[in-house]
DNA sequence: GTCTATATACTGATAGAC
DNA sequence: GTCTATCAGTATATAGAC
């Protein structure tokens, strides 16, 4: 279970501090990381307690707020690893389809296999539609930015023909999204009725494809389900 | 703010008890009802206090808890009372197009203009996507039921040539419903940039319509954006 | 039926020893 | 850097007066 943090990227500033004695610090607060994402998709941030986390990662509701000062510190930490993480993977499909579209099919596969993640993002994003909940801004930025992402994008696949013509794309994007956190919240309740990546590639084929009824970004990638 | 309880219909059974006393009673736990949807919707299930519900609802909490023996039978009766604004508007809505599909734009009007719902559904249904969540088994069967619905009612749209032929009625329908769940969180974020009407008409269009191009269900609502 | 008062438990955060 | 001990605040729920 805490296996969440064997590829953490090193948050903490190490060009300021070279020493090697800190290295165990670094991995304690990667430790700490990995306990809270656990704490906090299970149990949302609200009603996850820092005992909680302090316990799963081994040392005191004291000692942790020794290396994360506050709740708000600790859940902007999560946040920051959980992006990360979902760049990292959007990243690495872009490199053979470079195909945004197919990437969204390689994302769905990657948090089919971490609930955590999943659950993570759900719960939280839930709760901080409230205005004055400690990350709303980080999220309310995080739809701003991925809806215009897409929005380019179709917008460029319209211009090639390559989108249905009766398909606004500002409209799309914000279809797309919808529907992939949606998604999501049916897989929470049904896992083994749901495939998340199927889905994702039905939809696109659906939505996207002009004439064309194939994969949508001609990546080398039809054999899957 | 309060305005909720106006169309409360009577959940405490009133036939059994025709006595004229216990009408205050009623009126009582409609109040509170509306003070939880309220107080759920902001804050949601976890964080939302049982003090504040009695507050609002302008008694003491310990009198709150003569009307609901527990926090659990209080957001019941609020979810109670929530899906039965749902079902009245959607059976309104079918009762001249007698389509489902167009009946979703109806829903979706409706919540655009009652966001307490929409908060209080976005929370909690996240919420209670953890297994031992008091209302988990609630929402569980709710998806059951929503996707069954509309699977059914796609197959025979596809029997009749109405739905685009690569479509699959099941996955449909879970695109659906996603999508109009993923719709909510984008508007809680950014409600003056999100139509969700609006995009539900579009989503129709585009995702159900075979050959035609106009709206879905032959409604007499052409005129609204 | 509603109240005050309280029992019991848990929260995030702090202080200071080591 | 981690600990024990404790803070002040809040939570749900109960007991008993009126």
């Amino acid at each position: 279970m805490p296996s969440g943090a064997r590829n953490l990227p090193a948050m903490t500033s190490t060009a300021t501090r070279p020493r090697g004695e800190y290295a165990k610090t670094a991995a304690r607060r990667d430790a700490i990381v990995a306990a809270a994402l656990e704490v906090f998709a299970a149990s949302g941030y609200a009603k996850g307690s820092l005992r909680d986390v302090a316990d799963r990662a081994g040392l005191s509701q004291a000692g942790l707020l020794h290396h994360f000062p506050s709740k708000v510190h600790l859940i902007e930490a999560v946040l920051a690893w959980h992006d990360e993480q979902s760049v990292r993977v959007v990243r690495a499909a872009g490199r053979d389809g470079a195909d945004p579209l197919a990437a969204l099919v390689a994302l769905a596969e990657h948090n089919q296999a971490n609930p955590a993640m999943v659950e993570l993002y759900v719960s939280l994003s839930a709760e901080a539609t409230s205005p004055d909940h400690p990350v709303h801004e980080h999220f309310r930025r995080r739809y701003d930015t991925a809806v215009e992402l897409f929005r380019a994008h179709l917008g460029r696949q319209a211009d090639s023909g390559l989108l249905r013509p009766d398909a606004d794309p500002a409209s799309t994007a914000r279809s797309l999204i919808a529907f992939m956190d949606g998604l999501q919240v049916q897989w929470l309740y049904d896992r083994s009725s749901v495939d998340m990546a199927v889905e994702v590639r039905r939809f696109l084929d659906v939505l996207i494809a002009a004439r064309a009824v194939g994969p949508v970004g001609g990546s080398p990638e039809p054999a899957d389900d």
